[in-house]
DNA sequence: CATGAATGAGTCTTCATTCAT
DNA sequence: AATGAATGAAGACTCATTCAT
């Protein structure tokens, strides 16, 4: 943030992507810190460190800058599990484990983050935004989780109810985040969901092999 | 929504108390279609058939009003499960079950006031509000829910991890509701939430007592 | 303007449409001095002794204030020969007379209005909205004045032509007065419309009869 | 619009005048659209198929490219009839219908440069500028309109008030044609003052060499 | 000569709050 | 206790102008 190392000379000129990042990157402390109604387009530029023209001159409009914003998060998350979904090398459980724990990741969990995400579902229109943008990969998540879980052995009915409680626990344990960071943490997030999982399927998630031990 | 049956006259003077839940609710029907940010004094009156001034009047400012809506949410929230709590009539795993499924009552568990919770905690300055107001009632909850699982048979280190998961698949139910209404609804929540703890405790919580023939 | 003749205190309350004259009064003064592209809503709010929000409050837009301001003047002006037209108690030389000379009367013809007129004539989008809202008032006009010449003896063919040279004349006279003031005047105007008048009928408008010795 | 013959690479280098006539032109163009107050340096610059720092680099503000644009067409419109003015081989009646007739040429007459003309007329600041650069002109055109009217055999008296109404009908069919271009066109504005002039000298402009029947 | 990203003052508009009635 | 016109500070957005390249 704020790219103090740059001088002003070398800060007149950026590259239009580069703009549009320092200001998401901005946006996105702004809203953890004043929430969306409290997120002023001068309060973003100034944490940017840049005039208040630029919003105007990149994204058009605010409402464009925070729908960005939203998608750049969304997108950034969408990546992460994709990767394990689609990664052949990998056993069911690591694919389970590896795509719910996407969720958990330091750089994508952080405590900024977290509030942005709960800013945005707290506001009406961008949550119908959301659901528009991430229809396809809720589905597909839904999905790649189910599939896994049959073939851990579960039937198709069991599965669809073990996929809602599984999406709900790292959901709350999200909120738990953001609501009480000195009573939860990252990792012990991450111990709650291995323990969940041990119940379901004890063999392939065993409480000796719980996550501080386990490459996440 | 309200006085329909009261005649014009009768409504211009109104006990202070009637006038100030009046507002409250209208305010809780904005906040759910417009959020925190996009709901202002003059949607609230319009919608509760009453002038500008009144909010001036009966809560002095618009942070009030919020407050006292985020307020009457928590109260109503945690009047429910304490009630449970304090009944000596019921059984651990009775009580268990009422204070967690309180949060699915069908009056407490509204599409409404789902949708408010979250517009509420979306702000920075209202999740620091709240936080004050419930930390009371937040350790007594979970001090009541560890409670039981020993008394169950966990063992008070196991206690605190499952109050931590329950608790979480419990928020996070609501923001699945809130998401994906299509895709879960109450009766559901509960019903994970029973498997859940069926997962804990086989004999406390058979498969065959689902809550579809449990009364809630 | 300004009342100043109003204590403070009875300025804060007045009749909604005594608030909008009193804002297209001050636009028309404004406009008359910046031209439309000068034209700010604070420097009118400034000028009627009013606030900022007051625009907003009573015309919702500015661009809504603008052509309220426009209509105010056409409406002014079409009542104006509207009146004459209708009055059965004139000759045909007195309704032209009195037609014509309508957009010379000394209230319609000020010279705030008169650069208002033309700052409105110059802006593509007021034009268009002026076309649609006198559509109806300049084909009356146009028509009323041709069957008057018709009375006093042209063919209708010759009368479209001296309907177009009439019009043509008070428009190009109310540009003259607006563009050098020192050069020429209303009284001047009239003289001029007159003595055209006489070209075309000798013994209805006599130079003797010159409009300085008529009553307007 | 503009030098599409000119290959990309010499559109980089072109002499100062071109670039500056490039710039008056999309300028009239912008202006005859939306008006002064519609137009942005953008939109002139884009129009005009250049880069925005050209208006800078050739007019140095805004307020001066208007300027230049406005006298563009003043001195356009007074070399025209000064041509005429000073041709000593043309008879009085033809320098006359010459000086008059110059205006509804139908390059200097065109819709855009009209709706430009009282797009500028409209501007109190421009009207100014306009009056000082066109003082000079204006009295030489009255003086030589008035000397060619003495004569064809008026006294001064009668002429000046002749001047003022060949100049009213000048600028009123202007006026006309810009309001209402369906209902009135370049030829038919020069029969008008031909008839109009025919009312004052019936033997040097006899109604059978009407303008459609001249060259104009 | 020419470009166009960047600036920031200026405008329109919104809206919480006040207060005469 | 209630009204709603009025206020004015604050916000989003526009756009003439600058200047490094």
């Amino acid at each position: 943030m704020m790219d103090g190392n740059l001088d002003p000379k070398s800060r007149r000129f950026a590259p239009k992507e580069v703009r549009k990042q320092q200001l998401i990157d901005a946006t996105l402390e702004v809203i953890s810190e004043k929430g969306v109604s409290g997120t002023t387009t001068s309060q973003v530029t100034s944490r940017a460190g840049l005039s208040a023209g630029l919003i105007s001159l990149h994204f058009k409009t605010k409402d464009n800058l925070l729908r960005s914003t939203l998608e750049y998060l969304a997108v950034e998350l969408a990546e992460r599990w994709q990767e394990v979904q689609t990664d052949e090398t990998l056993t069911s459980e690591e694919k389970l484990w590896g795509i719910i724990s996407a969720s958990f990741a330091p750089d994508i969990c952080t405590h900024v983050k977290v509030r942005v995400w709960f800013a945005f579902f707290g506001e009406a229109e961008y949550r119908g935004f959301y659901r528009e943008m991430v229809e396809k990969f809720d589905t597909e998540r839904a999905d790649a989780i189910a599939d896994v879980l049959v073939e851990l052995g579960q039937s198709p009915d069991e599965a669809l109810g073990t996929v809602q409680t599984i999406e709900g626990i790292a959901d709350g344990l999200w909120l738990s985040l953001m609501l009480y960071p000195d009573w939860i943490d990252i990792e012990t997030c991450k111990i709650r969901v291995w323990n969940l999982l041990n119940k379901y399927f004890p063999d392939r998630f065993a409480l000796s092999a719980q996550p501080d031990a386990v490459t996440s």
